[in-house]
RNA sequence: GGGUGCUUAGCUCAGCUGGGAGAGCGUCGCCCUUACAAGGCGAAUGUCGGGGGUUCAAGUCCCUCAGCACCCACCA
């Protein structure tokens, strides 16, 4: 093995090798666990989010194909009908052109063939991290099976009346030409004016005082509204006022919408471009008026003066009119609420316009159910109350889009507009009686790509074929995604999977927070924090990092101060680490239910962790290759050392916390178990125990064996242990130490994951290393503390030893001589000389200060070590005479603590006796 | 307006069903010791956001206040 770890050496030839021999697909013979990927964009590009997920999402499905089960994690990307169609309408912008230039097919094709030239990035990218997806099963949300499935539900829903046609105020960019869905609407509270507007009132006696924020949608103003108990305007409820600018007469009517407190508590009503005043027409069947064109111009409905104009460029004419006809009372500053949508961000405009919708309610109601009941728990469970939250107050959904990439709507329209929903034109006929030659054409639009989505755990298993992975995998394990779209993505799975397959489509939902940067904010690319999964794997210097972060920016005034930024946290680019210790990092950071802030000191921390995995297996294998590690032998022919059983105790232990953790969810508890272990337990101490007995010419065969046995057995199994989380580095060790552990295999992808054996846990080994790290301790924090040099050998002196301290003296010499170097370990004869002082329970270890220690240096530490002793002591004290503690605390605890204070007071006496000695001299 | 989460060492965070405050990074010493300087050994650092309550015992449970973040919602 090279002497030092490098994860470009070992990590993509892994994959490639996994993948070809086809060790993804469901082998196991166990239960059936899956997990569905929440299918990335094909457009997209792997971001810091989707490395997060894809780790968890890893591990767990690693952890249960080498627990046996039958495991599949489905593959597939989402056709992202309006972002993908915006890429690639963007391309044929910068070529001058418009997709209607195009037209509709030739668009379409144009989709696709993006689609087979950079659609695969993305999963190029997953196979980067190691992610072990059946790719064998790979789908596509626009494959044929998929879109049957898409229109299967369409029309049953459709025959159920759960899908309905309508004319209705939906969420409409005005710069795409389609409706959104509510969801798709990101509101945020933006600085904008209070418009006060005077309407004449027709009997001449003066004006009401209307205030907006939107006067340019006055032209479409149906009526005026206040509030029926309003003392000021009673007078005016069904009287009319005269509306500026148009010449029409509007009535006043009385609403309970109205707060009488807010603004003039006059309220203009615009029942076609406001969904408050929409609900208050159809109250009082006023009329709706649309005065916009699709993208948001005054149409005819408007005066002739206003009519092509821009909403903006009318806004402004329309104050400048009423200011120069007196009517603009006054213009006060205002924060309201804005609505824009969630990819062009542009301001929607509710619009009056024919869409489908799904009929949300009487789905919702098993959907809650399932999650009432526990059929689905959510991971962590208070994410069900946000569920819960949307699924009572859930609104009809709007599906259509007025886009060309998707899933064309099955329905189809005769000449007079009748509709006929079917999954073809020719079962439209068919089944409806229509004529051969009666013309039919199917809508212009395409669903929402949400509609797919909300099918992907069983479209992908081959529904509505009866196949036998649907019988196998669903209901799938487990969802993990984000909270971002527990409304788009997990509310709807839920719903749908409940109605067409009569059950719930997941268990649980493993809800992960986001990746955010260091300090907490948000990684975008407008404030030019971005970190590239990619980069932290393969590394990248600064120039190119600078350029990745400043190129493309929709504010190009921040490049400078990106730049600066960039260059003061990564003055060098950016190392490789490589993806095992990526991964790592997201385990460990993977707290549930909390945002995490990703450091990159974590990376570099868990890189030295890979390192120090790398080198411990170049220690075990420089000392067992090629030597008998007694795998073939018996019993007898095998000696085991306090230490070799302590290893072991601990690996079982450290087994046992990583499965409970993972079964719970808690990588972060599975990666610092795996971490202490390795480094503090393994490495610290038993790699450095198994120096002196490798090199002792004394030791035995037995010993030798017992000990390469466990050096490679415990390094084997820790290789397997931490296998979900470091696919790669663990492969690469194993293969080389596996067959000198006795295993044989042609990946450790499929060994069965580590299971604590409760025999090999061994309380007496356990107690005896504390008694071994404890002198070591002892003797090393003289050292420390009085800077003597770590090589320097030192004489110990054991004072107040019983026994069996005598007895483990003798037998554990060997280590405490090469681990605190104290060559010469001795009985005190007669008086003892003056010493610096380690406790090692009851006995005292001495360490002679003849010409190395100064006396007032030990005085000092013996008197910091007396001073937090004392106060523990005193508490402990305090509890035990405490009548209250003693009688009502559980006996257990109580002992517990009775044992601790003893045991304080006797290291008390012993560290006193040993000042007033020192003291003395 | 409703809801959720967070506040623990300089920084980023663990602390599970209440019983001796922890990790990583950073900092400070001593070491290139024959797996690893991406390392070894040792050290320092916290009125666990404030206040109140329950309890023999509270970082942990309850109430309250403050600050931060997020989600949902139609106040013109």
């Amino acid at each position: 093995m090279d002497k030092t770890y490098d994860p470009h050496a070992i990590e993509q030839r892994w994959y490639e090798t996994w993948e070809k021999q086809g060790h993804f697909a469901p082998a196991g013979t166990g239960p059936a666990y899956c997990i569905m990927i929440p299918p990335p964009n094909v457009t997209g590009s792997l971001h810091m989010g989707h490395a997060f997920q894809d780790t968890i999402m890893d591990a767990l499905v690693r952890y249960h194909r080498m627990k046996g089960d039958k495991t599949l994690w489905q593959a597939g990307t989402d056709h992202a009908g309006i972002a993908t169609q915006m890429v690639v309408e963007r391309m044929l912008n910068a070529e001058g052109k418009t997709r209607h230039d195009l037209g509709r097919e030739r668009f379409i094709e144009r989709v696709w063939e993006w689609k087979a030239h950079s659609g695969g990035t993305i999963t190029r990218q997953l196979r980067h991290m190691g992610a072990s997806l059946d790719w064998s099963r790979e789908r596509f949300t626009m494959d044929e099976g998929l879109s049957a499935a898409v229109q299967e539900v369409f029309v049953r829903l459709h025959e159920e009346g759960l899908i309905y046609r309508g004319q209705r105020l939906v969420n409409w960019d005005p710069v795409l030409l389609t409706a959104v869905s509510d969801l798709e609407v990101e509101n945020h509270e933006e600085t904008g004016h209070l418009w006060h507007m005077r309407y004449p009132r027709s009997d001449g006696k003066g004006h009401v005082v209307v205030a907006t924020t939107r006067p340019e949608t006055m032209l479409g103003d149906t009526a005026v509204a206040v509030h029926p108990e309003d003392e000021r305007y009673r007078e005016l409820i069904g009287q009319t006022v005269e509306l500026p600018l148009t010449g029409r007469t509007i009535p006043v009517i009385a609403d309970d919408y109205v707060d009488p407190e807010f603004g003039t508590g006059c309220v203009k009503i615009t029942p076609a471009h406001d969904f408050n005043d929409y609900a208050v027409g159809q109250r009082h069947e006023l009329p709706l008026l649309n005065i916009f064109t699709p993208d948001a111009r005054i149409n005819e409905n408007g005066p002739e003066a206003y009519r092509g104009l821009d909403r903006y460029a009318a806004r402004e004419r329309i104050v400048a009119d009423l200011e120069s006809q007196g009517l603009l009372e006054k213009i006060d500053p205002h924060k309201l609420m804005v609505p824009r949508g969630d990819r062009t961000h542009q301001v929607v405009e509710p619009y009056l316009t024919d869409q489908w919708f799904v009929r949300a309610k009487p789905l919702a109601e098993e959907a809650i159910k399932v999650v009432e009941d526990g059929r689905i728990r959510f991971v962590p469970d208070n994410w069900a109350k946000t569920y819960f939250q949307w699924m009572h107050n859930i609104e009809d959904w709007c599906i259509s889009r007025q886009i060309w990439w998707g899933h064309r709507i099955p329905a189809w329209y005769d000449e007079e507009g009748k509709v006929y929903v079917a999954r073809s034109e020719a079962e439209a006929r068919a089944a409806n009686g229509l004529p051969a030659d009666l013309a039919l054409r199917q809508d212009e639009d395409v669903l929402d790509t949400w509609f797919s989505s909300a099918l992907w755990p069983f479209s992908t298993l081959g529904w509505p074929e009866p196949t036998a992975e649907l019988k196998t995998f669903y209901p799938t394990s487990v969802l993990v995604t984000g909270f971002d779209i527990i409304f788009f993505w997990v509310a709807r799975m839920i719903m749908m999977g409940c109605k067409f397959m009569g059950d719930v489509p997941f268990h649980e939902v493993y809800i992960h927070g986001l990746v955010r940067d260091a300090h907490g904010q948000k990684m975008s690319k407008s404030k030019g924090n971005i970190l590239d999964p990619l980069d932290l794997i393969n590394g990248i210097d600064l120039e190119r990092l600078l350029e990745k972060r400043t190129s493309g920016l929709m504010q190009p005034q921040m490049k400078a101060r990106i730049e600066k930024l960039t260059r003061k946290e990564f003055p060098d680019g950016i190392p490789a680490f490589g993806t095992d210790a990526l991964r790592f990092t997201f385990a460990a950071l993977a707290t549930t239910g909390r945002d995490i802030n990703f450091d990159l000191g974590r990376v570099e921390g868990y890189r030295n962790f890979c390192n120090k995995l790398w080198n411990a297996a170049r220690y075990v294998l420089m000392n067992t290759e090629g030597q008998d590690c007694g795998t073939g032998a018996d019993a007898e022919e095998l000696e085991f050392s306090v230490a070799d059983r302590w290893i072991a105790s601990r690996l079982q232990r450290t087994e046992q916390a990583v499965a409970a953790a993972i079964e719970s969810y808690r990588l972060d508890l599975a990666a610092q178990a795996i971490y202490e272990f390795t480094w503090n337990e393994y490495c610290d101490w038993y790699l450095e125990l198994s120096k002196p007995v490798l090199s002792d010419d004394s030791s035995t065969a037995a010993q030798l064996r017992g000990t390469r046995r466990t050096l490679v057995g415990v390094l084997e199994a820790l290789l397997r242990l931490a296998h979900p989380m470091m696919p790669f580095i663990t492969e690469e060790i194993w293969q080389r130490v596996a067959p000198l552990a006795g295993k044989s295999g042609q990946t450790i992808m499929l060994q069965p994951f580590p299971r604590p054996q409760a025999e090999k846990i061994d309380p007496g080994a356990e107690a005896e290393m504390r008694w071994v790290m404890d002198f070591i301790l002892g003797v090393r924090r003289i050292r420390g503390e009085m800077n003597i040099a770590p090589g320097r050998p030192l004489e110990a002196l054991l004072e107040n030893a019983s026994a069996d301290d005598l007895e483990r003296a003798r037998r554990f010499e060997p280590w405490l001589r090469f681990l605190a170097r104290t060559p010469s370990i001795a009985p005190v004869n007669g008086e003892a000389p003056e010493s610096a002082i380690a406790l090692v329970g009851e006995m005292r270890v001495l360490i002679p200060m003849a010409g190395l220690i100064d006396k007032q240096a030990e005085l000092a530490r013996l008197d910091k070590e007396l001073g937090r002793l004392r106060k523990e002591l005193e508490r402990g004290e305090a509890k035990l005479t405490n009548a209250n503690f003693v009688e009502r605390a559980p006996a257990d605890v109580v002992e517990k603590e009775r044992a601790r204070v003893a045991e304080m007071r006797s290291s008390l006496g012993n560290l006193e006796s040993q000042r007033g000695k020192i003291a003395a001299l």
